[in-house]
DNA sequence: GCCAACGTTGGC
DNA sequence: GCCAACGTTGGC
């Protein structure tokens, strides 16, 4: 199972409405970059995701999972974006920052850190251990 | 609030 | 099809 992260200014879109609009799931639209939109073509059912908040916190602060395959975006008019649905599976504990993740050898190469203005990001599974396990998991 | 990085647009 | 100009994102 491959691992992701979605990006989201939690004064937009954060956690914990994430949390709050309940495990059916909720559309991630509005993507418009063909990197994320390939990212979100090759989710599987069930697949995890980190959940970060951008400008306003900066830092890893949840766990989501794909609750509905890549899909057409209706907010799209030119029909060549889509999006998956994503529901929230849990908090952690302690959120890891930005700055933690930078400080981290092993961290370094996330795309997080690489190519910071991509929205929806691989995550490899060496990078989703160490982050779990930094957040209390 | 500034600015670097990047993606997109549009003129040629 | 190239590339300069522009807009947006997001860290600092």
């Amino acid at each position: 199972m491959a691992h992701w992260l979605f990006k989201s200014e939690p004064s937009v879109w954060s956690f914990a409405m994430q949390v709050k609009a309940g495990d059916k799931g909720t559309e991630w639209s509005g993507v418009r970059n063909h990197a994320a939109k390939l990212n979100m073509m090759a989710m599987q059912l069930g697949e995890e995701g980190f959940f970060y908040h951008s400008n306003d916190g900066r830092a890893i602060v949840g766990i989501v999972t794909v609750t509905k395959l890549f899909h057409p975006d209706p907010s799209d008019e030119t029909g060549k974006f889509g999006m998956v649905d994503i529901a929230a599976v849990k908090a952690l504990p302690k959120p890891v920052t930005l700055e933690t993740i930078k400080a981290m050898k092993r961290l370094a190469k996330m795309e997080l850190v690489a190519n910071s203005r991509l929205s929806v990001q691989k995550v490899t599974d060496d990078e989703w251990a160490i982050v779990k396990d930094l957040g209390g998991l």
